[in-house]
DNA sequence: TTGATAGTTAGTTAATTAGCTAATTAAACA
DNA sequence: TGTTTAATTAGCTAATTAACTAACTATCAA
């Protein structure tokens, strides 16, 4: 049951639900793009995704000086949740807009968008 | 997507949880009988069951002095969650020693459970 | 090898929430 | 009508958590 709560807790914040529906949408997303979709701090995204990994919903991978962030698809026991959860968010308006700022986050290269969240010229 | 975190917050308790997989199993119970399966104040249960119902999980019924509660089985939304919900239940050793306990609440009437409640000899 | 950079961890603060007791409401009954 | 009773609401406390800034770690590049 423990699990299955941490779940629920992991998938009960509003930021971590919009990643969530964010990685539906884009199998993969760097850490630097989900800090500019959430408009929050570094630091306060990196303990969200830790949540989010910490109960078994998305993985992570570090490439050099990077972490990608993917869900769990192999885990057939979430399965069922996440196609549930997929469900929602297809009818989320919420989502749609995220849909949005993240076409436009993802038409940016990773590396231009990390020196435009330190206030430099990129693109 | 509030109403899909209102769903999420609302499971991501462990009494909340353990009542909705109760309510699996017994297609209704009062008020009392949650309180006997938590061992907890009245006044929390209430507000714990309030949560459900606020999130369209639950459905309550007054009858009289006493509450019923049943899960909210006709809207086609959450069908797909509750499936899945179910599936987890199934294996979860908690839930199977709330089943227990269950057996010996609903073995009592609900008049004479409540008067055990008050601290008075019933049966 | 020194400096810059992407992300995490530590530490603090404000807001939320689960628990309790006490007070209140609504229904049944003597 | 007044009392008892089942449940809810109010008010409080302790614990949790989401946010921030600052400090740290790991990696890359000059």
């Amino acid at each position: 049951m423990d699990h299955t709560i941490s779940i629920f807790k992991a998938l009960s914040d509003r930021n971590r639900l919009r990643v969530f529906g964010a990685l539906f949408e884009y199998d993969e997303l760097c850490a630097c793009q989900i800090i500019e979709l959430l408009q929050i701090s570094g630091a306060t995204a990196s303990r969200h995704m830790g949540v989010l990994v910490a109960a078994g919903l998305v993985n992570s991978q570090k490439e050099g000086r990077w972490v990608y962030y993917r869900l769990n698809r192999l885990n057939d026991r979430l399965t069922g949740m996440m196609d549930w959860l997929n469900s929602e968010f297809i009818e989320s308006r919420d989502i749609e807009n995220d849909s949005i700022a993240l076409g436009k986050i993802t038409a940016i290269s990773p590396s231009d968008l990390c020196r435009k969240q330190r206030g430099l010229e990129c693109c």
